[in-house]
RNA sequence: UCCUCGAUAGCUCAAUGGCAGAGCAUCCGGCUGUUAACCGGAGGGUUGCAGGUUCGAGUCCUGCUCGAGGAGCCA
């Protein structure tokens, strides 16, 4: 058990040790037993393998305690690892010793039969124990890993956003409220703001965190805390910024598909789709989208804003992400820059992902001059106190800048081809489940 | 907030208004290459809650609770 010969190693990474003796540290995913030869298959986090006990090899006892030993149970084994087409994987380890850790109680819930959702997200601590659970949580930190890296590369310096705010940033969704000392304060819904701030600062940022919001969503698309990272460039205009964005969208994509091949199999998610996600990504303006709908029998007139069946729709036409430019002022945020050649609409962006998962990423370029921006405020009805610090910005030295949000639980949601956005979070909040 | 659907064993589900059932899981037994192993046996129920109709309600009616999907909402 403890002989330093015997290599510790992960089920991943198997295949190297092929003949060798090794030690593998897990839990008993599922057994079957045949008299006195016993089959059990271990997952340790990285994969699964099936260890084979023989009564030769681990004796009587040995074999009885595997047989009886509950799903669940954690166990260090130790054998020889040996290529065997009837191994599930092609892999499997003949066990010369094996130390269980701790007998798992033998009512563990998840079973490998089927489960209702509710029944999966009351367990949720358990559910993220299975295969594919562990697959799609593994893309989404090579994902979020991912936008990192391309930031990074690109000269960008991440800065942490306040997560507690003192005021209602855009003055429209709901946010959660909570007690700030003797003040009320507010879960941050956006980085944004900060982030200009932190762009004229140092160039080009991005922040990467948890957003919240207390919207009454009930769909597959929504969360009440979920990721995002949100770049934001001085000096970046509207069309070097879609030009950004499709970059950074296409890299994470070949990265996800570079390091999570087996992952996504293992989900069902054809690699194929996704390596199609090169650019340049389609563009439609505001105005050509609105027509494509009515052509589709949409009653939809200008300056009505798209619901979910019109970004699904207008996503349905191309097997790319597309992107929504210039939008109706009316129906997009204070800070959006004005189109200098159409005053009526703005240099925002929203790409929509294939396959109807609708917005994975919102932005645009942002209003610079300090009048403009104060009309805006006073138009929407903002305080104008609470935003001092953000006018600011456009007294000393204010430059055309740009940014964009993604959305990690919607992109990943995507990428994996799943149902619900609920998948991607590692504990989901959502409106009417905050346990485990 | 609204619309639609649902709630029966630990889990997934079945049961024409007429004895509350199956598979899996659990426990006991069998089997030396199994593939969500298989075979035999056992235990396991306030049918979400509260009323009502009926000779009789898991089933029909009313209210409530909880959940799911969707709408609204959602830089």
């Amino acid at each position: 058990m403890d002989d330093p010969a015997v290599k510790d190693c992960t089920i991943s990474e198997i295949s190297r040790f092929n003949e060798d003796l090794c030690r593998i540290k897990g839990w008993v995913y599922n057994k079957r037993s045949s008299g006195k030869i016993v089959f059990v298959i271990v997952r340790d986090g990285t994969g699964l393998i099936q260890a084979v006990a023989s009564r030769e090899d681990v004796g009587d006892e040995g074999v009885k305690l595997l047989d009886r030993l509950p799903q669940e149970s954690s166990i260090v084994v130790v054998g020889k690892v040996r290529e065997d087409k009837r191994a599930p994987g092609g892999y499997e380890i003949h066990l010369l010793d094996f130390r269980v850790v701790d007998e798992a109680d033998p009512d563990y819930p998840i079973t490998l039969k089927e489960h209702g959702v509710d029944f999966l997200l009351d367990h949720r601590h358990l559910w993220i124990r299975t295969p594919r659970q562990r697959a799609i949580l593994t893309v989404r930190a090579r994902f979020m890993a991912a936008c990192r890296e391309f930031l990074d590369k690109q000269g960008f310096i991440e800065v942490s956003a306040p997560i507690l705010t003192p005021s209602v940033c855009e003055g429209t969704t709901t946010l959660f409220e909570t007690r700030y000392f003797e003040d009320k304060a507010y879960l941050s819904q956006s980085g944004q703001l900060y982030m200009e701030a932190a762009a004229m600062a140092l160039g080009r940022v991005y922040c990467f965190g948890p957003t919240f919001r207390a919207e009454k969503s009930k769909t597959r698309r929504h969360l009440a805390e979920f990721w995002m990272v949100e770049p934001e460039a001085a000096y970046m205009e509207f069309e070097d910024l879609l030009k950004f964005e499709e970059a950074m969208v296409s890299y994470v994509v070949a990265r996800v598909l570079e390091t999570c091949e087996k992952e996504l199999r293992e989900i069902g998610r054809d690699p194929e789709v996704l390596a199609k996600i090169v650019p340049p990504f389609p563009r439609m303006t505001y105005d050509e989208a609105v027509k494509a709908l009515q052509e589709k029998g949409y009653e939809i007139a200008w300056g009505d804003d798209f619901g979910a069946p019109h970004e699904s729709e207008i996503s349905l036409m191309w097997d790319k992400p597309v992107f929504v430019t210039h939008y109706p002022k009316a129906i997009k945020a204070f800070y959006m820059q004005p189109d200098p050649s159409r005053d009526d609409v703005v240099l925002g962006a929203d790409l929509l992902a294939p396959e109807g998962y609708g917005e994975i990423t919102g932005g645009g370029q942002r209003i610079h001059d300090f009048d403009l921006l104060m009309d805006r405020i006073r138009e929407h009805k903002l305080p104008v106190e609470d935003y001092q610090w953000y006018l600011d910005l456009r007294k000393y030295g204010s430059v055309p800048h740009s940014g964009f949000g993604m959305g990690i639980e919607r992109a990943v949601a995507w990428i994996c081809g799943l149902e619900h956005v609920r998948e991607t979070a590692p504990f989901p909040r959502m409106l009417t489940r905050m346990r485990p």
